[in-house]
Parts: structure tokens; sequence; C-alpha cells
RNA sequence: GGGCGCGUAGCUCAGUGGGAGAGCGCUUGCUUCACACGCAAGAGGUCGGAGGUUCAAAACCUCCCGCGCCCACCA
């Protein structure tokens, strides 16, 4: 790549040779495809753990490799590349690291579904084959994904990419659960768990998504065996009552207190079920009496446990009735058996009511959305969380760990306080496998590495559990994982604890909470100090994203049209306090704009400014009121965005550049300083492209996290170091920050749309320079004299003369602009209807200002309570507004 | 049952105590030496409703209406 600043470009026109020669269109397929590949391969992204810099590391949440990514990672690993990107710009040795999850049940199910196409029951392949297949498919979309962060432009350390089952987390998760098994926080226990029938798996309570769901609530009968009466209880799940074992009532209630203690006859198996008094019963519900069904619901489990009730498990794995029940129901599946026995209970006179619908909450498989079964499946493993919860939660209630927004703490605290005991196992074969033995004399153990013997008794006669760990299991250890962990690796600890942690509110229990614990548990600190909370990209209709809807949206097909940087820009701007993103083409495309805005505002800049390196400022007495004013407003646009992006608050700050960038910088900074591009001294040119190129050159790098790769591409053309990328994030110059001058430009803005106005009010044509006058107060003379040539080419006058004395109006149109009389020496030739209405319309809209306004000083207590500098500034407003409708108004009354 | 978010222009949304905003769409004019992926001007809003606090409310408080989400062992 050649450098630049050989050469005079000034006023010279473009030539093919000339490296600043910039088409008139951007071009983002060839800029991202060149970029990109130029980053990694200069080692931008690689981080050094010995660099003597301060660390910042952002881990990514690792997506599942069950396919293709949507437009929903594009945002998640946008905004992360966005914090990145600045703090690599602020000098932090940065880390973002990369990776992707084996997401056990769900690859599982893709997998499987894919074979099953092909008429393959993976029970032939067996286990070893099927997870050979299913590392096939990982390698597959594994690659795919990481090429479609990388169209994205993120800024990740591919040297530093993992995968959750790859060797050294493999070690990792091996060594979490021997440690947790040895410190007594894994165990393995018999308990109703959140059985899939379809995936044949064990859930966690996160994994379940609750849904209403109209059934009916049926109360039947159970006489008592002897007869003397008996108790009514309901249910929304009839074919349960196969597996009854008693019947349970709340101790303090009276209407039950004298059946304490009797049986009941089951009508369908003829056995005695016991009657018996628990706390868990809620007396105010039903009829106060329930059936304890201890293999199929947790509640009744426990009242089980508590009274010795048998536990008898009427369902098989797939959810059909088992050989536990009576023959009739035997291999009915839970919906037929549900039908089959009411009408059985029908039958025998004993339904009492039927409440339909009855619309209930019910648990659901959050991967195959099929119907949870609470279930006693045989053992499981569980982690204990008591005292993981206590400091999980006393980090972030603390602050050293902070939520943004803040308003997700709570959800957190309070998910924390309700937590019960992770179920761990799952009957998959994808995933890491549970390190436990067993051995044929009973013996049971946990060990980092396959053992050969049985570690008690030496036997040789073992086999390890078939069960895999819960997908989440080893996410739960990815910020210090794929740091090394368990080594206490160079990388560990310079970056752990990691910096911040950015990912959408559906995984804050999953994932979140959990990683907070492990990490707590596991290394003793916090694994990250800051937590993002973003949305969910939908639709532009407000759906979520999925493939049977048939809305999700590839990435790389955006990119394709409109390019990374309109992509990410687009889902920045709307990136705003944990709102869900409903992503429009719209927005797509006028980030696309955008791109093609900063192009051309480069253009302009570049083809004027000679220089090379980093622009310097003119010297301070060459500044000229709208350089004062474009640097003025250039430094609140930092400090805003600044302010933003410490709080994460995406959509604020790409809004502000945006605005900065486009409304003022070249809807007015560009236009106000081409009168001394082009007509003005040598000295003047140079002094004015300085100033933009000054501003414009530092918006490129406050833009580039967001829109790094044309930023990239016309930053180069300033030649001013080796990549944006690594250029420093502009400092603060809080001195520019010039009121006075905001204010005084603000005048000159007026002026000029008041021209516009009137031009446009009577059809004049863009092109004819009109000649104005005016007489300005001492303070307006003083703005137009410092913007004059501006103010005539933004309005296109062919002057614009300053009266030593109040002028003739006659003849004249007039115009008012902040309280500055205009004349145009027009009014001969304008249709006298157009300017009554043009003067009646400015006349009314600025009468029912000042009417409001006089309403508030004519309020007392407006007066007297209000600070004086409010007060101070609606008078000012008044007397302005009563200036400009006494020149309109004359004028009015002029034309008749 | 508990908690949270949202309701502002036709659409999508920003705006948290002092003159109602943006993008897109719409109307009108303009190929002017960065950009028609553009420029300029304009139309369009009882800021969900009702009370309250305040000199002043789109913003703060209360209630209500509507939409959405999360949590919960409502049998």
């Amino acid at each position: 790549m050649s450098k630049h600043g050989t050469s005079d470009r000034t006023g010279s026109a473009q030539s093919p040779e000339d490296p600043r020669a910039m088409p008139p269109a951007y071009d983002a397929q060839a800029t991202e495809a060149k970029w990109y590949t130029e980053w990694m391969r200069r080692g931008y992204f690689v981080a050094h753990a010995d660099s003597g810099k301060d660390p910042f590391c952002i881990v990514l949440p690792p997506p599942n490799i069950t396919g293709r990514l949507h437009v929903g990672h594009a945002l998640n690993t946008t905004l992360p590349d966005i914090v990145v990107r600045r703090r690599r710009m602020q000098g932090y040795e940065t880390l973002f690291l990369p990776g992707t999850d084996h997401a056990g049940i769900a690859t599982q199910v893709v997998v499987q579904r894919e074979l099953a196409q092909q008429r393959i029951d993976p029970k032939d392949l067996g286990r070893e084959a099927f997870v050979r297949r299913v590392w096939q498919w990982k390698e597959q979309f594994g690659g795919e994904i990481v090429e479609q962060i990388k169209k994205m432009g993120q800024s990740l350390d591919w040297s530093r990419l993992r995968f959750t089952m790859d060797e050294g987390l493999a070690r990792a998760v091996r060594v979490a659960f021997v440690r947790m098994y040895e410190d007594g926080l894994i165990y393995r226990g018999e308990r109703i768990i959140n059985w899939c029938p379809r995936d044949t798996t064990a859930l966690s309570d996160s994994e379940i998504e609750h849904e209403e769901v109209e059934g009916e609530l049926v109360t039947f009968r159970y006489d008592l065996s002897d007869g003397s009466g008996h108790v009514d209880v309901a249910t929304t799940r009839i074919e349960t009552m196969l597996g009854d074992t008693g019947v349970a009532v709340h101790p303090d209630d009276d209407r039950y207190r004298a059946l304490v203690g009797k049986t009941v006859r089951h009508p369908l198996t003829g056995k005695d079920l016991p009657i018996l008094a628990d706390e868990a019963v809620d007396p105010s519900f039903g009829t106060g009496a329930i059936k304890v069904t201890p293999a199929h619901d947790p509640t009744d489990f426990e009242i089980g446990q508590r009274h010795g009730l048998p536990a008898l498990n009427i369902l098989t794995p797939d959810a059909h009735i088992s050989d536990a029940a009576p023959e009739e129901f035997r291999g009915l599946d839970r919906y037929e058996a549900r039908t089959r026995v009411l009408e059985r209970l029908r039958e025998l006179g004993k339904i009492v009511k039927i409440e339909r619908p009855y619309v209930h909450s019910v648990g659901h498989c959050y991967r195959c959305h099929t119907e949870i079964e609470p279930w006693l499946s045989g053992e499981q493993w569980f982690v204990a969380v008591d005292r993981l919860k206590g400091p999980a939660k006393q980090a972030a209630l603390d602050g050293r760990i902070k939520f943004f927004p803040e308003r997700w703490l709570h959800p957190y605290v309070q998910w924390m306080d309700g937590l019960r005991d992770w179920n761990i196992s799952r009957q998959l074969w994808w995933g890491h496998r549970i390190p436990v033995w067993y051995c044929a004399n009973g013996h049971q153990f946990a060990a980092l590495e396959d053992p050969d013997a049985c570690m008690e008794c030496g036997s040789t006669d073992f086999e390890q559990d078939p069960d895999v760990l819960d997908t989440w299991f080893s996410s739960q250890l990815w910020p210090f994982s794929t740091l090394g962990w368990p080594e206490r690796t160079e990388d560990l600890e310079f970056f752990y604890p990691t910096s911040v942690l950015i990912t959408g509110y559906e995984i804050l229990y999953l994932w979140v909470a959990r990683m907070i614990m492990s990490g707590l548990y596991l290394m003793g600190d916090v694994p990250f100090r800051h937590v993002v909370i973003h949305g969910l990209v939908r639709d532009p209709q407000g759906r979520k994203m999925s493939k049977s809807l048939g809305n999700v949206i590839d990435p790389l097909d955006v990119i394709k049209t409109h390019g990374a940087d309109a992509l990410r820009f687009a889902l920045a701007r709307q990136a705003g306090g944990a709102q869900d993103i409903p992503l429009s083409q719209e927005y797509i495309e006028a980030a696309r704009r955008f791109a093609n805005k900063i192009w051309n505002a480069s253009r302009l800049v570049l083809s004027s400014w000679g220089g090379s390196g980093f622009p310097e400022l003119p010297r301070e007495e060459r500044w000229t009121l709208p350089d004062r004013w474009l640097l003025s407003r250039h430094q609140a646009c930092l400090e805003e965005a600044d302010a933003s992006l410490e709080e994460y608050r995406f959509s604020e700050a790409a809004q502000t550049l945006y605005r900065f960038f486009w409304s003022e910088l070249c809807d007015w900074g560009l236009e106000a300083a081409k009168p001394r591009l082009y007509d003005g001294t040598p000295e003047e040119r140079e002094a004015a492209a300085s100033v933009l190129a000054w501003v414009l050159e530092r918006s490129l790098r406050m833009l580039h996290p967001f829109m790094p790769f044309v930023t990239e591409e016309t930053w180069q053309r300033f030649g001013a170091g080796e990549s944006v990328m690594i250029a420093p994030w502009p400092e603060a110059h809080a001195e520019h920050r010039d009121g006075d001058a905001e204010k005084r430009f603000g005048f000159t803005e007026d002026v000029v749309s008041e021209i516009r106005r009137f031009r446009k009010a009577h059809g004049l044509k863009d092109s004819m320079a009109l000649e104005v006058r005016m007489f300005p107060t001492e303070e307006q003379r003083g703005i137009i004299n410092a913007a004059k040539q501006e103010i005539e080419r933004l309005a296109n006058l062919s002057t614009l003369d300053l009266l030593q004395a109040p002028g003739d109006p006659a003849g004249c149109a007039r115009l008012v602009a902040d309280g500055a009389q205009l004349l145009v020496p027009l009014a001969g030739v304008l249709d006298p209807d157009v300017e009554r209405a043009r003067l009646s319309k400015r006349i009314s809209a600025i009468e029912a200002d000042a009417a409001r306004i006089e309403a508030k000083l004519a309020n007392d207590a407006f007066i007297r309570r209000a600070p004086i500098d409010i007060v101070e500034k609606e008078r000012g407003r008044l007397a302005s507004l009563k200036d400009e409708t006494a020149g309109l108004s004359a004028q009015l009354d002029e034309l008749g």
C-alpha cells in the first residue's frame, strides 16, 4: 500500500493513480473483503498477555453449532465488538475470545432429524458412531459459523478459538465436576425431574418453558375403604391417578380432621390409599384435599417422602402407560390414557365435576416444545446450589458485578433466591460424559482420567455412567475454561476476571447466573464485572425469528446486499435498554446510506486537504465562526458518545454519531466551509480544510467501532497510521466547547433557513440568486460579518447588504429570522396572495408561541418560583417574537 | 400469584421536569463543482385515558385501559 501526502492534491484533478481517488459511491463488498483479511494478516485481533497494557476481555457467548447463524447472532457479536474495538483504541490489551457451544440436546436433535431423513435410527448406529456423526456435523457448521462471524467484521482473536468439547474444555469440565463432587456439591439422587418424553431426557428447571394451556380440571371421588364416606380430589392430569398412593389434606383443616389416618379405596386398582395430613396442601384450593402421586408430581413426591408413601411410576420414558398400571391402560400414550381413565371413572360414577376449559400453565421442552412430564426417572445427578447461590447473589448486590440496564439485577436476585438444585444429567449421547464410574462391587467414584480399575477396590469390572452433562455445565465455565483453566495460564492470570459479558436476556438464568456461581466457586472471583443485557432481534412485525415462521434472516444475505457496516450500524442504532429489536429493511438501508455519506464526506474533505498524517488544527486565531461551531459540536458529540458507550447505551451513541455526522458536519459544516474551500485565499483554503480534516478524521475514529470497514477504508487516506483499528480513541478537547459560537452560528442557520423558506414559498428557482438587505443590531452585525460569505452561499444570495440605517421597506418583501429583519427587494414581482399567505402563516405561528409565553409570564407564581434564568429566557423569547410580528404585520398591512 | 417492559407523526422508534424529535413513507422543488445511497422546503402528533405533585409534566406519583415478556411445586 502506497503512502500518501507526497504531493499537493489541493485543487488538483483526481487521477486513477491518485491513491486518494475515490469513486462517488462506496463499495462495501470490495472494502470488506479486503480489510478483514488484512487485519487478520497483521495480527490486530491477537491479544498478548505480556504487553504491559491494562487488560480488557470479552468472551463471546458461544453460538450453538446447531446450524447457521441468524441476525440475532449478528447483534450478539456486534455489540461486544463495538465495546472491544473502542477499548482497543483506548489502549487496552483487548482479548475478544471466540468459540462455539456443542449444545448437547439441541445438536443431538438436529443430527437425529438429519439421520431420520436418511432413514437411519441412531440406535442402529450405536453410541460411538452417532457421536462421530455429530462431530462431522460440528466440523461443518462450526466452520460456517466462524465464516459468518468474520463477515460481520468482529475483531475476535481466532488464534484462541475454543469449542465447549475441545480437549482443554473437556479437561475443565472434568476438573470442575470432580472438585464439586468431592466437595459434596454434586450428588446423585432420585427425585422428580422434568422429563421430555420426546427427547427422552431429563431437563433442568431453566430448560422448561411454561405456557398457558387450555385443559380441564377434573374433580373425582375416592370412597373411604370402610364405606363411611368419601374424599373428592381434583387434577388436570387424571391419568396420573393410576399412580396415586395416597390422599392428603392440610393438618388444620377441620373438614377432614376426622379422616386423617383412614384409607380410601382406589376405584381402578382396588388398593387402599392412606389419608394423611401435610402442610403442603392448600386448604383453600379446590376441595382442600389432594391426590398424592409421588412418581409424577414434585410436591406429591415430597409429601410421599415425608410420609413414607411408595412411588408408583405409571409412565414409560416415552410417556406411555407402564406395566405398573392396571392392564386395560397399559401401552396407551398419556393423552389417550387421560381420556380412557376419565371414561372409566365416569362409568364408575366417580366424576364429581369437570371444569372446562381450565387454563393452567404447563411446562414444555425448550428444544422440541413437547409437554414436559414431571417424572421419577431414576437416579439423576444434581448440583447442590445452597452454597453457591449466596455468594452469587451477594456479588451482584454489592456491585462487584453490575448489570446494564440495572433493572435486570432484581430478576437475577429473585431467581437466585428461588433457585433449587440443578439437575445436570442428560440421557443423551452428545455431550460431556459424566466422569463417574460404578464397579461391580458397588463402588462409585469420580475421576479426572478414565480409570483402569475401580479406585476403591481395584476391580476391573466397572462402567462409566452413561449420561452426559447438561450443556450449560460446560458453558458455565466459559469465562475461565477458555482462558486455560484449570491450568494457571498467562491468559487466565491476565484476563480473568473478564471485563464485560454481553448477551441476550433469554439466557440470563441458563448461562449468566451459572457462570457467576461457578466463577465464584472455582475461581474465587466474579467471571466478569459488567453484564450487559440486550434484547432479541425480531422480524419487522415484532415476531421472534424462527425456522417454522420462515422469517429467519441470514446475516450474510444482508451483508451481501447492504454491507456489514450497514447491518452493524442498523443493529446498534436500535439496541437500547434491552428492548427487543424489530429489524426492518428500512433501518438497514438507512445505515447503508450512512456509510455512503461517510464515504462522500471523506471524498470532499480529502480532495481539499493536502496534508498527510493526523490533521492538525490551524492556530486558534484563524478559526472562523463556522469552525468554532463545528469544533464545539464535535466535542459535544464525543462527550455524548463517550458517556453513552460507558453505559453500553449503543443506540444512543449510534444516534449521536449519526446526527452529528450527517446533520451537523455534512449539512452545515461542510457546506459552510465551501466558500473558503473554493473561493478563499490559499491560507483560507488550508485553514478550512484542516479544520474539516481534523473533525472528520476524529469522527471516523469514533465511528470505527460501529462501522469498521468504511471507516478503515476512508481513514487510510489520511495516511495517519497503519490502521484506524489501532489508532487512539479521540482525546477530549473540552476547551472546544463554545456556547457562544453555537448560539451565533444558530443565528446564521436561522437566517439561511428563513431565506430558503421564503424562496420556496414563492417558487423562486434555486438557481436564482437573491439580494438581501438587513439592518442588524450590533450583535447581529458581528455575527453576520463573521459568516457573511457562508450565509450567501448557503442561502444562495448574490449579496447580503448590511445597512447602516434602517432601509426603506417599500418594494421589499420582509423576512424575520430570530428577531432579525431581512429585506428582499422583490415585492413587485411576487404574487401578493402568496406573500400574504406566507406572512399570515408566519404571524399566526409566532403569535401562538407568543401567547403561550405571555400567559406564562402573566402567571405570578411562575415569576416568583421559577429559576431566574428560565424567566429571563422566556422574556427574551417573547421580546424577539414581538419584534418579528411587528415587521411582518406591517408588511401584511401594506399588501392590503 | 409475583415481577418487568411497552403505549409519542401513516410505520418503526428516540426523547425522564422548562420552546414535541429521528429514520422510513408522503407532498413540492432541485442533476449546484462530496454524495440523487443526495440537497432544500413542507404536510402530519389532544405524547393510551383519568386524577395528582409542581410556577411548569410526554417525562414524576396513583389508578385505569391495551399490548408483550419473565418468574411461580394454582393440585
